[in-house]
This record gives structure tokens, sequence and C-alpha cells, in this order.
DNA sequence: CACCAGGCAAGTA
DNA sequence: TACTTGCATGGT
């Protein structure tokens, strides 16, 4: 049997598979930091492709800024957002979102990015329709906060992989990767691009797991050796 | 036709 | 605290 690795060597390896597969991902998919802010709300449980609509319906509309999105009455919101599903409880989202935003930082994202991470996590959670993943994705890729962003994808991925158990819950996955890692934000960015990547391809909820970079991933962790499936 | 997608909050026990 | 349910369009 080999030498157990260290969860660093783990979680780097399987980085290294991913990004020789597929390449750097260059994430997120957005013009300015309001619109990763906007995405992270449009795409909960929802297929990106339908977040664009929605996104280029409000570009179209020339409404992609805090001033203007803040006068936007929510049922306008709503028929905008509409190609993303949930239109109606995603237009409040929105709205309380850009709120919070002109509240709490004169809708300066700049100033906002000033304030410490951990603050900063704190206030977004408070904010109707923001959650874990949410706020980490708006941390990361709108503010450029050393966090790391645990999703579907991370989950089913490691579950598959039997590096966690189904009921591991999001701040244990989180402290796997960021105890592992070194806390940089390319690093970061990077890392769970390439998980969802290799989730859309390989791992949805109907497994398609052939040509998986991570296909024939061997997990060894405390001691014991284990084949991916 | 059924199932799924880069969650979240409110309700229940 | 831990589970369940509603929310909704568009693609496969």
């Amino acid at each position: 049997m080999e030498r157990p690795e260290s969860l660093t060597n783990i979680l780097m390896s399987a980085y290294n598979r991913m990004l020789q597969h597929f390449g750097p991902r260059h994430w997120w998919p957005a013009d300015s930091p309001l619109e990763v802010i906007v995405g992270a709300i449009l795409t909960q449980n929802t297929a990106w492709t339908n977040v664009e609509k929605a996104i280029e319906n409000i570009k179209s509309a020339g409404a992609l800024s805090i001033k203007k999105l803040l006068e936007t009455p929510v049922e306008c919101l709503a028929a905008w957002v509409r190609p993303s599903g949930y239109f109606n409880l995603k237009a409040r989202r929105l709205q309380a979102a850009i709120r919070f935003i002109a509240e709490t930082y004169e809708g300066d994202l700049e100033k906002m990015a000033r304030v410490p991470l951990s603050a900063l996590r704190k206030q977004l959670l408070g904010v109707y329709g923001i959650g874990e993943e949410t706020a980490d994705s708006i941390l990361l890729y709108a503010l450029g906060k050393p966090v790391f962003v645990v999703d579907a994808y991370t989950r089913r991925i490691l579950t598959r992989h039997h590096l966690t158990g189904q009921k591991t819950t999001y701040g244990e996955i989180q402290q796997l990767f960021m105890s592992a890692l070194p806390k940089e934000v390319p690093l970061f960015n990077e890392y769970h691009a390439l998980i969802v990547e290799t989730g859309k391809t390989f791992c949805r909820r109907t497994p398609l797991c052939s040509d998986c970079p991570l296909s024939g991933w061997h997990v060894s962790l405390a001691g014991v050796v284990l084949e991916s499936s």
C-alpha cells in the first residue's frame, strides 16, 4: 500500500487533473462585480443558460447599475428575470441585495470590498435571499475575498469519491478546502470554477463519469485507500 | 413525457 | 437543531 497522502496533496492532485483537462475557466462569467452579484442570485438552483437570458434582459433595458435597479419596481424586475425561473422570488431577492448595497455602502462596491471578510460575510448572510453559497460567490468573485465556494457539484464530487458523507454541512466542506489549501483568491477562483465544469460535464445527478478527469482518482486519507467510482 | 439545474427561507416537529 | 416544502423557466 502506498503511503497515505495528505489532504493537501489529494486536493491539489484533483485540481491539477481538472485544470489539465479543461484549462483555465476565467471565472466569473460577467463584465462587472455588479453583474456577478446579480448572476449569483439568479443562478440559485437554476441552469446558467437561463440566467444569461435574464441578465441580457436587464442589460437591454440599460438597467444593470445600482441606481437603475434601485428605482425599478419589483414587478418590472420580475419580468426581466423571468427566464431564470422563480422570478417573483428572485425579483424580491435582487431588490433586497441592491437595497443593502445602496443603504450600507452608498451603492459603492469598492467601499464594500474594503470591509474585512468575516464581517462582510455575516452582513451578506443577513440579507434576504443570500445564503452561504451566494454570499461566498459574491465575496470571492465580485469582491476578491479569499473564501472557498461550496455548491451542489462540490458536494456530489466529494461524496462520490468518498471524501465526505452525504450529511456533511456547508461549513465542514468549506473548511476541508480552506484548511488544506493556501488561502489565495486565484486558486479558490479557479478551483470552484473547475469543480462546476467537471460537475456539469461528468457528475450530474444521473451519473456519467467516464473520461472524467477525476476517474480512477485514488483517494487515500487517514490510511484508508479507496477507489473512486 | 419526466427529470434536472452553480439555493434559499419559511414552516413543522 | 434538523428535516420538509414551495418557488418556475427552459433544456435534455
